[in-house]
DNA sequence: GCCTTGAAGTTACCG
DNA sequence: ACCGGTAACTTCAAGGCG
């Protein structure tokens, strides 16, 4: 019989010793199956000087408990010239490990190369199969269902079914988000001590339950019970991976129970990198995805349901965490525990409808599945789809090796033309670095004769096209004909959605292949193409600037592949000389009505063709700043900018800075916000919120590298650092209200009125009776 | 010992 | 845990002065 089946997870089992695949898939009919392969063996290649000799030792190396199979010399390239490895077959994935430690010891063993690709991953690669994706197969139904419906084993090729490629790949899904509530007495809970009360789910048809009880060991296992019951296919949380997860596992540990979520009840298991796997199911933590929002500073459930337009804030329960406790105590609080917990399922099932499409669509084009996609970075998305285009041309994978790092030169970054100007044009180089790459040829393979980088003098041949070029060619060509598709299509729609979401994934793998090149633990790491590609790109803008001035253009700013000039109708000549000329693409992105800069780089203020602000670098958009400096300085430049009411702009400043000295502002516009990179013991200097962190910690607070802390800053005498309190622990009497208006409304503000001709006295609040006394 | 000043340390931004 | 370039703040330590 013949199946079609998506794909969605991949793992394998032991029968005796030989290794089954298993692929968690759905069937075309609607059932969940377990799509079985046998026959499919771990292997890894040897580079040796002597390989018929090598070959022998290796043989010798064999073990009864995983013997080794076979160890033949094949035609492979490594970095583009042509070896002949030794692949070394075996019958235990786990064996490989050992093998190749011993193996590297072997004299005239060169390297040692793809021992450590994960078998399932390997098996994927090899049969080039995607998750998310449609294949179909001929099978034979088995007896085992390994916890799905049915069970099937291939008899024969695996086909993808190009007829189900456009299809959404999440319709039909089950999806379930959940939430845990743990009790706690203002400081982090312990799973040694506090109780989970409470525990909220909620199914993608809409069924929402909200689970609770005074005695946890039911309310655990009344939880497993019911993600069996509802039986997703897919399991969304919102840090669930950091704490959820941890604590429900140790948690039933200390009750004695088994945290049965799995397909076949078994328990998450704890991965590489602070990930969990639920056997049998997709768990996806959807603030690795957050990360990708820049706008929202501080990543809360929240902050980013409510910007995402999931869970407005002013429609929701909103309480804090260290609010729980006393929340649960006092039952007459309880049903606002629980509409709380109920608002922030509903919101992780929103942001999981936000975020899934494009995962699911980073799965198919990066091979990764989606659980471990979400949680990669975009140098291993890329790495994992580049292993995949390695295999198809039987080139040899790289080993990943520890690296110093050395650093090279970048972009070039203009010096601004301070002021306001008017009628400004933002050319934008597009995909300045890929398109370096693929004219260039650039990559660790193509090293020879032929083109060579301005300045750095690094070269590469001009022909046969190299890795790289390939692999951004198919991308760019893809992409290209992805959104020609999206042109016949009706804006918005549901495929046209899903078309941008893919070629939205392909432009990001795309751009990330030079950052890749430049980064040290990349298995093609290439300093030199990486400083290659900025040296052209370096010499692209340098040529594009005195093009603009040979035409009269006046350039009034630029950044790696962006100028900022005086719009004109020269600026068509300009943008034909880099086309035709210099044979890249460049286009006018936006044209600013006004743009003002001061004279620091990365910082503008615009004002666009339609009235919208744009803020780049300036205090306004970044994380690490007041609220209350923030939005002074926002509103500083919108008014200066729109209208040029320079006095009204100082007016709104002095005003807030008097409500500030009278304490009428809300406390939280004037919590500032800094991440805790390192251990607390690594800091070299005292600092505020290192300060405020530590007080934290003495309250039995957990603070990681990564924790946000929110403080503000208290009076006091001593430097600033001595003054910083965790803004849960401060009230209004203490905050020392000068700072504010001298340390941060002013500056904000000041950084933009002083180039209207603002001193800074004229913005201090008129002194009250208060203070004069 | 105090004050000035520049370097160092730190974070978060831009493209 | 993709890159380098950059601004801005506070802390820290060196050097000058008395």
């Amino acid at each position: 019989m013949e199946v079609t089946f998506q794909l969605l997870d991949v793992s394998y089992e032991l029968v005796g010793k030989e290794p089954r695949i298993l692929m968690l898939s759905r069937l075309s009919d609607g059932r969940r199956a377990t799509i079985c392969y046998d026959g499919f063996k771990p292997y890894f290649y040897v580079l040796a000087e002597e390989p018929q000799k090598v070959a022998s030792e290796i043989y010798a190396l064999s073990r009864a408990s995983s013997p080794i199979i076979s160890v033949e010399e094949v035609e492979r390239r490594y970095f583009g010239r042509p070896v002949r490895p030794l692949k070394v077959t075996t019958l235990v994935p786990g064996s490989v490990r050992d093998y190749r430690e011993e193996v590297k010891e072997i004299p005239g063993v060169q390297e040692v190369l793809e021992a450590d690709i994960r078998f399932s991953m390997r098996f994927l690669i090899d049969m080039n199969l995607y998750p998310m994706r449609w294949y179909t197969a001929k099978v034979e139904e088995i007896q085992d269902h390994y916890g799905t419906d049915a069970a099937f084993l291939v008899r024969g090729q695996i086909e993808e079914d190009a007829s189900r490629a456009n299809l959404d790949p999440l319709e039909g899904l089950r999806v379930l988000a959940f939430d845990i509530e743990v009790f706690n007495e203002q400081r982090t809970p312990d799973p040694k001590r506090d109780p989970v009360i409470m525990i909220g789910l909620m199914s993608s048809e809409g069924e929402l339950k909200i689970l609770e009880s005074e005695d946890d060991r039911q309310l655990i296992a009344g939880f497993a019970e019911e993600v069996r019951r509802l039986n997703p296919d897919i399991i969304v949380g919102y840090n669930q991976n950091r704490f959820d997860w941890p604590y429900l596992i140790e948690r039933a540990k200390v009750l004695g129970l088994e945290l049965g979520v799995g397909r076949r009840g078994e328990e998450p298991q704890s991965g590489a990198y602070g990930h969990y796997s639920v056997p049998g199911r997709l768990n996806v933590d959807l603030l690795d995805f957050a990360f990708g929002i820049g706008e929202v500073k501080v990543k809360s459930l929240d902050e980013v349901a409510d910007y995402l337009g999931v869970m407005p804030k002013e429609k929701r329960v909103l309480l804090e965490w260290w609010q729980i406790g006393e929340y649960w105590k006092d039952k007459a609080k309880r049903e606002v525990l629980r509409k709380y917990l109920e608002h922030d399922v509903i919101s992780t099932m929103g942001l999981a409808q936000k975020f899934l499409p494009f995962g699911a669509q980073m799965s198919q084009i990066s091979g990764l599945p989606l659980d471990q996609v979400m949680s990669a970075s975009t140098g291993y998305r890329l790495e994992w789809r580049l292993m995949r285009e390695a295999f198809k041309r039987g080139e040899l994978v790289p080993n990943r090796v520890e690296r110093g790092e050395e650093s090279y030169e970048g972009a070039i970054v203009l010096e601004p033309r301070p002021g306001v100007h008017e009628n400004v044009a933002v050319l934008d180089f597009a995909s300045m670095y890929p398109s370096i790459m693929v004219k260039y040829n650039v990559g660790p393979d193509t090293r020879g004769e032929g083109y060579t980088a301005p300045e750095v003098g690094h070269s590469f041949r001009r022909e046969p096209p190299g890795f790289f070029k390939e692999v951004l060619e198919r991308f760019l060509r893809w992409r290209r004909e992805i959104r020609r598709a999206m042109e016949g299509l009706q804006k918005g729609s549901p495929e046209y959605r899903l078309l941008d979401e893919r070629q939205k994934a392909i432009k990001i793998l795309a751009n990330a292949s030079y950052g890749y090149l430049g980064w040290p633990s990349a298995r093609w790491y290439c300093r030199e193409c990486a400083e290659a590609v900025t040296a052209w790109g370096r010499n692209l803008i340098k040529t594009a600037i005195a093009k603009a001035r040979e035409l009269g253009i006046e350039v009034i700013y630029g950044d790696t592949d962006s100028l900022f000039v005086r719009n004109s109708e020269r600026v068509a000549q300009l943008v034909a000389f880099v086309e035709k000329e210099l044979g890249f693409d460049i286009k006018v992105d936006k044209v600013y009505r006004k743009v003002f800069f001061t004279e620091a780089k990365k910082r503008y203020v615009g004002l666009t063709q339609d009235g919208k602000i744009d803020v780049a670098g300036f205090e306004a958009v970044r994380g690490d700043w007041s609220e209350l400096a923030k939005e002074a300085q926002a509103a500083v430049a919108e008014l200066v900018l729109k209208t040029g009411r320079v006095e009204e702009a100082v007016e709104y400043v002095k005003e807030m800075g008097r409500k500030v000295k009278e304490g009428k502002v809300s406390i939280d516009k004037l919590v500032i916000w800094k991440t805790i990179t390192r251990r607390l013991s690594e800091y070299k200097a005292e600092q505020a919120h290192v300060t405020a962190a530590k007080i934290m910690v003495k309250q039995g607070i957990k603070v990681e590298p990564g924790t946000k802390v929110g403080y503000v800053i208290a009076k006091g005498s001593g430097p600033l650092y001595t003054r910083a309190r965790p803004y849960f622990m401060a009230s209004w009497e203490e905050v020392d209200r000068e700072y504010y208006v001298e340390k941060q409304l002013i500056p904000a503000a000041m950084r933009i009125l002083g180039y209207f001709g603002v001193k800074e006295s004229q913005l201090l609040p008129r002194r009250t009776l208060k203070d004069f006394f």
